[in-house]
DNA sequence: CGTGCTGTTGAGAAGACTCAAACAGGGTGG
DNA sequence: CCACCCTGTTTGAGTCTTCTCAACAGCACG
């Protein structure tokens, strides 16, 4: 990891996400506070490769981290190893919400490609918290939405078969690409080994294969070369289960 | 349900549950806001009968709740009727910390037992917010044991066996408990049913049933007339396998 | 050309589910 | 006081889903 306070800023205004919840925030707020005098927020930035361990459970932190580039999970272990994704990380996405207020989290995270993010002082936080309302609200609904994702993926793990859990997965990484992004005829990237599914559905590896194999005999969907193509939405969403 | 905002404060104030987060705030707040001059945050009481929907799914609501009496769940229901409990609501919790700042969920709640419940005007709180630091703080605190609450459930329900999810949700009961009450050689209450299990750890209350019983034979716990005894503490934490 | 990582396939075992039936207890009405 | 009903729990038998273990193929990398 390496930090770059001085160009954070200038680097985040060019950023492709800077109209995700809390990068827009802060970047408003860093203009609007100028106006009123409050300190800036610093940031700095960070970096990794695929499978490093980048947040190691409760380990304190002054900063709160955004993912830029790349793709990361976080994470509850085992103590006798077992390891389960408690959410997925994409570019714009804190690594918890909670780590805006408290200095630590019972969760650890990794990068499951190589990554980028961005360290944002959690004091500085809170300091321009008390100056702009807007960046309360932004950080409300980034936890909300944390929330929300955890409640979803709870009513797969506890109801749903292994068939339903992984088209559900795909249809939802699906459409947090497409509120970003333009999703292609040729899909959308998908860079997650059978290995990540299965931490994320709660199944094992060859059952992950077994599955998605069904689903490429179905003509449902294709994984190949990093990408994910959906061939028949409307069988998969049949599959999935959602109204 | 009825409402009683006249009593509601006389209420709290005698309440043995006002020591949790967000009412000790709330109760802080409204004695200290008065030399502040801001206005109090309005209250009123609710009530239903076991079974009842408290709370439906995105519907639209002025108020938080807080539930003072009984126990409830949160859940989600598929199209198709299955149901997971999301959380357990127990005295003193919210029934989320996401209706403080939004103002509907997309989840329901249900009473579990008959109970007794606080509503909190969320306009009135967003404008008490703006001077009460604390209260700020308790509603993160609120907000952040709830997220790691679905953390803990989501690992029991992509990793664990059914034994180990039965004993940790036993464990986890009791730790709340114990944390505002005494828990007595007699055990403490346990009003659930075995559906009420089941729908939280993601079994049928055929196999909750089954499993209960080895407990039961192995000298672990006992449930009867609606309170839980643990009787071989050691052996129940190694059947949890928490560390 | 070996080595390690990822994905695939097969065979068998274990865990949890479904369906069905019986049982226990509390409340109600005759 | 008893018969009945309703809800919740228990038990049995059989099935299905998912896991485990093991072997192998493909590919990247040194």
């Amino acid at each position: 990891m390496h930090s770059d306070p001085a160009t954070a800023n200038a680097a985040c205004t060019s950023c492709a996400l800077r109209d995700s919840p809390v990068c827009a925030a802060l970047l408003n707020q860093s203009t609007s506070l100028q106006t009123r005098k409050a300190p800036p927020v610093r940031r700095s930035f960070g970096g990794a490769d695929a499978r490093e361990t980048i947040y190691f459970q409760d380990e304190a932190s002054e900063d709160a981290f955004i993912l830029c580039v790349g793709w990361a999970a976080r994470f509850a272990q085992f103590p006798d190893g077992r390891r389960q994704t408690l959410s997925l990380i994409l570019p714009g996405d804190p690594f918890s919400a909670r780590l805006f207020f408290t200095p630590a989290l019972h969760s650890s995270v990794r990068a499951l490609t190589p990554v980028r993010f961005n360290r944002v002082s959690r004091s500085d936080l809170k300091q321009a918290l008390a100056a702009s309302p807007e960046l309360l609200e932004a950080l409300f609904k980034a936890s909300t939405m944390e929330s929300d994702a955890s409640d979803a993926l709870l009513s797969d793990l506890g109801q749903c078969t292994s068939e339903e859990r992984l088209a559900r997965l795909v249809l939802r990484i699906r459409d947090r690409y497409a509120s970003r992004h333009v999703v292609r005829e040729s899909g959308f990237p998908f860079p997650l080994r059978h290995q990540d599914i299965a931490d994320i559905a709660g199944l094992t590896t060859v059952h992950v294969s077994r599955v998605l194999k069904t689903f490429r005999l179905a003509g449902l969907m294709e994984i190949s070369g990093g990408a994910l193509t959906i061939k028949d939405m409307k069988g998969l969403e049949r599959v999935a289960h959602r109204k």
